[in-house]
DNA sequence: ATGACGCTGCAAAACGTTTTGTAGACGGCT
DNA sequence: AGCCGTCTACAAAACGTTTTGCAGCGTCAT
């Protein structure tokens, strides 16, 4: 069907009445060219439909102004519809920042294959949410692609272009959180990934519990599946060694714990608070609603992008890794004394960003 | 930063101690090359990082593999997370059915400018839920890149290609469904788009409404906004003249109403029935549930993509227009006989496609 | 008159691949 | 020995841009 061959530089060229360099010029603008020249060649351009070929271009000038953001992950089971709240701003950030400077974004949805990178005509990436040993890095990396991690790589927790959250500082906010509404026996639960920022809370919930004399109880869901996570809620509440609070490092956890405890007839906050420092926007649909952080997602898409941005313009962003603030939002999941009878949220306890 | 040049074709030959060809041929395939030479290059080739340029390669032999998918509205305000369900159905979709042809897939978020297309490099684009004159399209076209719609071109319904669902007969599905529950009088409230969708659907009711001698009552949200819905809303059940059933052809106009209905005391369905021949999933979540369609995005996203290889082969679709069978789900918003008390779904209400 | 200089546009050389035509070597056949 | 086909690998020509160096040509100051 595509027996056509497109319009090229020359084809205008030959229309204007010009060389193919003055349309270079009249079009891009590189160097001065006479307004009647000008305008002619940008007729003969309109005429013919002309469009620059992108792969020539970027092949001699280095640079398409293509960013890309790697976020949607369509092969995980689970990640279905919890996700996609936070993806969502993540890719709202990156686009208006992009489009704020001209360049074009595109999503690559994550999947198995690698086969992406290796096609894909590209000035830099962010990557959301690196695990160990991330291919997409890897490939980055050979192809002296420069990117941004939101979220730290877990194999560099140190190094490179990032933005992210303050993990540690949000495991502690949140377990001091469950400590001062009354809690005893504080459990965990989270995901078997391999990301900083789970790493850095499982670590950050054992020093916790050494400092405060607690037991720690930390149950790891094995493999992303419903079953899974069913089966560890229902360990962790199985009666003899119930804790008086989970705090699950992600919310889909967290989640099937409630919805265990729903089963098991356990009052919740009453005899169980269950909290996740975590913001994929399902605290505020569970039943009851669960107390979560407010991570700004949105702002960090719009951060990673404006490190990258000056990255790719050769500039050195004045703040390589950057910390962003996030909150606590109080819900009934943990609230625990009733003084007042509003029902909505409580102002959102804040937490300023301390640099690791 | 990127101060490293990349490693080109010729620093392989040259460590492989052979021709830039034949480098070419042993990645390639495209000609027989040598066992021994052949592992000589990849070697090579591995030691050094070697990634071909994808511009080069696709200046010298026309084709990326890369196809996009233009979807995810970023700049409406109401759009936000009401289809994100059905984007990532789609995107799900596409993917898989890229995936196993070896093609790589990146989803083009939809914003106000139109950089995207000049700079990417691809061999083909789905175009989800175009609009009267589609700037997408349109620029694909000046590129002569093959594309595939989800959802009929409103301003070319009967040519192209196409993947869909059948509007009129969903329409009348509905509309034969709310008058079989006992409604005499029912409105119909849309958006202000311009997609074949609601073009046609529009003018299936006001055809049913001849058909059937009931008075067409149709209410037109104006823009994208939460007041507007609201105050479409208002105006369709303000005393008076207020219908006994609300037809939503998309489902946020729909909420609207319901939420409205509530607010004014009205029962639902009991003295208002609504229901949106429409599945971006909410139907579910509101209250009480509403009636709503199967569309099947995902196999739409599927379809399309199908269509959209065949196209960029060089093949001929089979069938360039495919119009994919829907289904009813009853929920309690239209639900007014409860001869059993299950509470659970209904067996779906199935539709075959007709061609049109 | 002469050189310097600014403006305008062209020719040619990249950029990194793939593709095509062909040369050389080698073995098997008449 | 001569011929033919098969392997294997190379040289060279594209692909469509942007970039760089430079030539022509007026204009202005000396």
């Amino acid at each position: 069907m595509d027996t056509r061959r497109n319009v090229n530089i020359k084809d205008v060229a030959r229309l204007a009445g010009v060389s193919p360099t003055t349309v270079s010029h009249a079009l891009g603008g590189k160097r001065p060219v006479s307004a009647a020249t000008c305008r002619r060649v940008r007729d003969a351009a309109d005429r013919l439909g002309y469009r620059p070929h992108p792969g020539a271009r970027s092949l001699k000038s280095g640079g398409t102004g293509v960013l890309a953001l790697c976020a949607v992950n369509v092969s995980s089971p689970t990640v279905s519809f919890s996700d996609l709240e936070y993806y969502f701003k993540l890719i709202k950030g990156v686009t208006e920042e992009a489009c704020g400077s001209e360049l074009a974004l595109v999503v690559v949805p994550e999947s198995e294959s690698e086969v992406y990178w290796d096609r894909l005509l590209l000035d830099g990436a962010i990557i959301a949410d690196p695990v160990a040993a991330d291919p997409n890095i890897r490939v980055l990396r050979a192809r002296h692609l420069p990117y941004v991690t939101i979220g730290r790589d877990p194999d560099a927790p140190d190094e490179g272009y990032w933005v992210d959250g303050d993990p540690e500082a949000a495991t502690r906010l949140f377990l001091d959180h469950l400590a001062a509404q009354g809690a005893r026996d504080i459990a965990a639960v989270t995901w078997m990934t391999s990301d900083y920022w789970t790493q850095t809370s499982v670590s950050a919930y054992h020093a916790w519990c050494t400092e405060h004399r607690q037991r720690p109880r930390l149950e790891i869901v094995p493999e992303d599946s419903e079953i899974a996570l069913r089966e560890s809620a229902s360990r962790l509440l199985a009666p003899g060694s119930r804790p008086d609070a989970v705090c699950g490092l992600y919310e889909l956890p967290a989640i099937a714990v409630l919805r265990r405890a729903a089963e098991l007839g356990i009052d919740v906050p009453g005899e169980l608070m269950v909290a996740a420092p975590s913001d994929f926007g399902l605290g505020e649909k569970s039943s009851p609603p669960m107390t979560t952080l407010d991570y700004n997602a949105e702002a960090h898409g719009r951060e990673a992008a404006r490190m990258l941005i000056q990255l790719v313009r050769g500039e050195a962003p004045a703040e390589p890794r950057r910390i962003l603030p996030f909150s606590l939002i109080e819900r009934e999941s943990t609230r625990r004394r009733r003084e007042s009878f509003d029902g909505g949220e409580s102002a959102p306890i804040q937490a300023e960003a301390s640099p690791s």
